[in-house]
DNA sequence: GATCGTCTCCCCCGTGCGGGGGAGGCCCGC
DNA sequence: GCGGGCCTCCCCCGCACGGGGGAGACGATC
């Protein structure tokens, strides 16, 4: 069963981004579109997306409204994964706090955006870590930003994980892993298990898809 | 039981960078180095590499002749990696002829080296697709190169294994490629198998880490 | 002092994976 | 016609993998 997707944004341009984007994916479907929020409650109730994929900034009803609206009068209601074109946008936070799941940047890679919906819509409210450490390093050490800071600290692997994550990208067994970290492998597993859950991945081959994928590990 | 590589190249500032790149990984060591053909064959009988990775203009002697020679005095030589800086280097064909297992360029990505080391030690006189594939395109259609070509067709994959390759780097299960395909699961492992054995790679993680190292598939 | 996160290790358990074989049908080229 | 490559499917088998639990030790934070 497909991840279904509703795509809201004002541009239709970035909708049919959005949908080249993630119909290029075996597991999503779009199933919907709208042009601004008003639209979105009416149409959710039509199509029961699993993932809305809103824009923050629109006309008659804007991004965090319709989140707000979304969660107060539709049973069950999908995720919510913010879209903004701003990196810096007041916006995405006062949405986050309104209840959405998590956000992304339009520019960011198609991979980034395909990995969100899919993280989102296992019910997982985290961004990835390389996306959000880029947008964290965009903002400097200065600025306030703590709802980005905070989503960092819940994305983001342990330095052991990390580690791991690492030599699974370098195609390490298990037990090679253990052997290289001097531990043992029931400590490798753990390790590896709280990988896959915070990656959304089912196996190492995903996991290690999703470390190329973000950035986390580059090829060559 | 790592891979054991001597270096003969007649740059230091050569062999210094392909020591670095082999050293960086878990499974392969430097052994020795060489800076001329002359000196290799007492080297190689003295340190029992796995692979030779073999520079073709050296003084003194050079790499075919010293191939020719390793194969002709040596009892169980080594593997033989053919090291050029030139992607239309004649000499390189002969060095083939002459015995040796592979060639790669000099300038060839860090991972495409490691990969090709591995390769060779396992036995596999081939290279990887994706860097024979690029050479290929530099000849152009026109020239000759038969030698290139052929390593190419020995190497490539076939269309439907390159399919499911493609499709395993999405992260997709067997069972899921199989549905996919429209095909048994049996038959999807065939193939699954086949491109473990063609890659190099002990399971679909290196494989895919090796899809994406060579370019076979593209991050973003 | 209590709590929390991290790292470490342990158990059981099912199964997907990969190796080792083989085999039939198809088309192409010699 | 006959071989060879490719695609398809089948068998058996061992094991690494990953899920589900739990638990002790340590340090930081409250």
């Amino acid at each position: 069963m497909p991840v279904r997707v509703l795509l809201v944004d004002d541009e239709p341009l970035v909708r049919a981004g959005l949908r080249a984007v993630l119909e290029a994916q075996p597991d999503i479907e779009v199933v919907g579109e709208a042009a601004d929020g008003a639209a979105v409650i009416p149409l959710v109730r039509q199509v029961r997306p699993d993932v809305v994929a809103m824009d923050v900034r629109m006309p008659l009803l804007d991004g965090i409204e319709a989140t707000r609206a979304l969660l107060r009068t539709v049973a069950d209601p999908p995720k919510i994964l913010v879209v903004t074109t701003f990196e810096n946008d007041e916006y995405v936070y006062e949405a986050l706090r309104a209840g959405a799941d998590g956000f992304l940047l339009k520019r960011a890679r198609p991979a980034e955006i395909v990995h969100a919906v899919r993280l989102i819509a296992e019910g997982e409210s985290l961004l990835f870590p390389a996306s959000v450490r880029r947008l964290a390093a965009e903002y400097g050490d200065g600025g306030g930003n703590r709802a980005a800071r905070a989503e960092l600290e819940r994305a983001r692997l342990t330095e052991r994980e990390g580690e791991v994550l690492r030599l699974m990208a370098r195609g390490l067994s298990n037990a090679e892993i253990a052997a290289r970290l001097v531990v043992g492998t029931e400590t490798v597993k753990s390790h590896v298990s709280a990988v896959l859950a915070k990656l959304g991945a089912r196996d190492r081959t995903q996991a290690v898809i999703t470390a190329y994928e973000s950035g986390f590990v580059a090829p060559g």
